[in-house]
RNA sequence: GGUCUGGUAGUUCAGCUUGGUUAGAAUACGUGCCUGUCACGCACGGGGUCGCGGGUUCGAGUCCCGUCCAGACCGCCA
């Protein structure tokens, strides 16, 4: 037997046992005439001793050649310590070595393995199984683990099916580019990895399987982020028979679920926000409502007073930094400096002070007396003691520079606890997004995404106007998750083909099976896909959701352990009838 | 496609502003000492293509140009 018990499992109470413990290396301690070996494994550390003169010489003479993660096996007695170490489980005891082996040596890792560990990023992900060996990185994924249990326990309790659906599918040219994948035995063609099993899970509708997810990777081979992976995880369900608030209440239940069995954590009912509201008062369709600093629109206060950058302003909007009236100078500047980065864009900054004896101090003194000064103060209000930030220019521009702003001071007064969880609803999505290049509408969420009844009436004269039965999970601001109803009606979905600028034959030859499936009975259905990898970094206090997968990728969608994507031979583009430009 | 930051011992970094001795520190590693360590301690030691290529200069880790790699962000992500 390699071992009686794991490394994190002996304590007190089994003093005078007999055990055989097996594990890595993590620590020599060689005092002369005793020495300390820290034996660590998936569930702790256990202290091993010898003693020279008393502990076998032989024994001592193998301890002696160790290195650090090298593998061995160790029997011997649990013994109480003479000095405990009150910080580790298996602090009060440790093992008086009787025998040892050496199962396995190990090269000197390029790094610590360690909790704070020396290597860098890249040195980590190239041994990436040997990063895996750290407790921080083990925490992560078995609180990835257990949140994709809990995932199912909720989901089966309500009825859902696990249903797997096809890797291997059909390259659509709409939305994110599609991974491809040639095909062998049909030459001159390809499959495409999904970007999700959209589709699917609608015939899967059609087909009455009326409640379905999965936890599914999918694939978008579009830029990374560190939140962004050419592969990831998504809780993908789909239900048929329902409403927009059936949805959102039962996924509400899920997010409240999760937090409960996972983190302890009773999350209150989730607020829903109207998408245009979040983009008036937050400038962001996934607002972090971890704290307040709402937007003020202040056209009105400000505006015609002989400042002519406001006054020429399609939109003039501040918020309040609470208790930032005493900023100094050089600290003003580097706001400015901050929204003025070509990443923000904005060309500068106002501030007003409200000071502690009810004057007010701006950068715009010039054109605002006190009493208009205090109009805006009063507008947003704002206390003594509060610094007022304002921006203006174009509507949708300002707003996206003034979120920027909002979330650096949300920032620097720290308000953006990640152990404070502030999770809502974002609903009423427009339907359609105009793009500029291509002087086109596309679809926001995505083709198959129901117009809000009252509103297909706007299709042809307003097409902007449009809201969409779509709702977004928003966590800490957050994208965590987004769904819509569905079209299961063959002419809506025709028209919205159209109003996408398919023709007829375009939109049959790529979602022919779809329109076809809907002719046989397609019940009223609609979804939501969770971001698991999110999901899970979002529970472990972090923005980058690589540490929350065991082998990810890099910003430039390398695997730099393995060396992927790597050329292949020239048999293999043969057989498959490819040949490369260079 | 773009903006920014970085690349110097095994590793993490300093040095670059203002070019000039043998390129340093910490940690890791090796050797020796050490009987209650647990970030053990002490002493000694080995360890460098300063990412790569070119240029300026009497002289480049340091300045300039190009390039590669990594990270963050913008665009992109139905």
């Amino acid at each position: 037997m390699l071992r009686t018990h794991t490394c994190g499992e002996l304590n007190i109470n089994n003093v005078n046992n007999t055990v055989t413990l097996s594990g890595w290396v993590q620590k020599i301690r060689d005092k002369g005439g005793l020495i300390w070996i820290d034996l660590r494994d998936r569930y702790g550390i256990t202290q091993l001793i010898m003693e020279e003169g008393r502990t076998n010489e032989g024994v001592v003479n193998i301890a002696r050649e160790l290195g650090r993660e090298f593998v061995i096996q160790v029997s011997g007695e649990v013994i109480e310590r003479e000095s405990k170490n009150p910080n580790i489980p298996t602090g009060e005891i440790e093992i008086d070595v009787k025998d040892i082996a050496i199962l396995n040596k190990s090269k000197l890792p390029p790094f610590t393995i360690e909790d704070n560990t020396d290597g860098g990023e890249e040195l980590r992900m190239k041994y990436r199984y040997l990063d895996l060996r750290r407790r921080p990185v083990m925490k992560n994924l078995a609180l990835r683990n257990r949140l994709s249990i809990e995932t199912r326990k909720y989901l089966d309790s309500k009825e859902f099916f696990e249903i797997e659906t096809p890797y291997l599918i059909k390259s659509t040219p709409e939305g994110a580019r599609d991974f491809v994948v040639p095909s062998r035995m049909n030459e001159g063609q390809f499959y495409a990895l999904p970007q999700s099993p959209q589709t699917f899970k609608q015939l899967l509708m059609v087909a009455g399987y009326d409640r379905y997810y999965q936890l599914v990777k999918c694939f978008r081979d579009e830029d990374l982020r560190a939140d962004r992976q050419p592969e990831f995880t998504q809780i993908d369900c789909e239900m048929a028979f329902v409403e927009q608030n059936d949805i959102l209440s039962t996924f509400e239940g899920m997010v409240k679920y999760l937090f409960k069995t996972v983190k302890g954590i009773d999350i209150p009912e989730l607020p829903l926000m109207e998408y245009a509201d979040a983009m008036k008062y937050y400038g962001s369709d996934k607002p972090d409502i971890r704290f307040g600093m709402k937007f003020v629109e202040l056209n009105d206060v400000a505006q015609n007073k002989g400042f002519k950058v406001f006054d020429d302003a399609e939109l003039v909007v501040g918020i309040a930094a609470d208790g930032c009236a005493s900023y100094t100078r050089k600290q003003l500047d580097k706001l400015t400096d901050f929204v003025k980065r070509p990443q923000v864009g904005a060309k500068g900054l106002v501030y007003v002070k409200c000071n502690e004896d009810g004057s007010f101090k701006s950068s715009v003194d010039k054109f605002f007396d006190q009493d208009a000064l205090a109009a805006w103060a009063e507008k947003m209000n704002a206390n003594a003691g509060d610094l007022l930030l304002v921006l203006s220019g174009e509507k949708d521009a300002v707003r996206k520079q003034m979120n920027e702003l909002r979330l650096e001071m949300g920032n620097r007064l720290e308000l953006r606890n990640p152990e404070v969880f502030a999770p809502l609803w974002v609903v009423d999505f427009p339907l359609l997004e105009w793009d500029e290049d291509t002087k086109r509408f596309y679809a926001m969420h995505h083709p198959f995404t129901s117009p809000k009844a009252e509103d297909i009436k706007l299709l042809d004269t307003n097409p902007g106007d449009v809201r969409a039965n779509a709702y977004d999970l928003v966590i800490n601001g957050v994208e965590i998750g987004g769904g819509s109803i569905r079209i299961h009606d063959r002419d809506l979905q025709k028209l919205m083909f159209k109003h996408l600028g398919f023709t007829d034959e375009e939109a049959q030859e790529q979602f022919g099976f779809l329109m076809n499936a809907f002719e046989y009975g397609a019940p009223p259905h609609g979804g939501i896909a969770l971001g698991f990898d999110r999901l899970a970094a979002l529970f472990g206090g972090q923005d980058s959701i690589r540490d929350f997968i065991a082998f990810p990728k890099n910003n430039s969608g390398r695997d730099v352990m393995i060396d992927s994507p790597s050329e292949i031979s020239n048999e293999q583009l043969d057989e498959l009838r490819i040949k490369l430009l260079s």
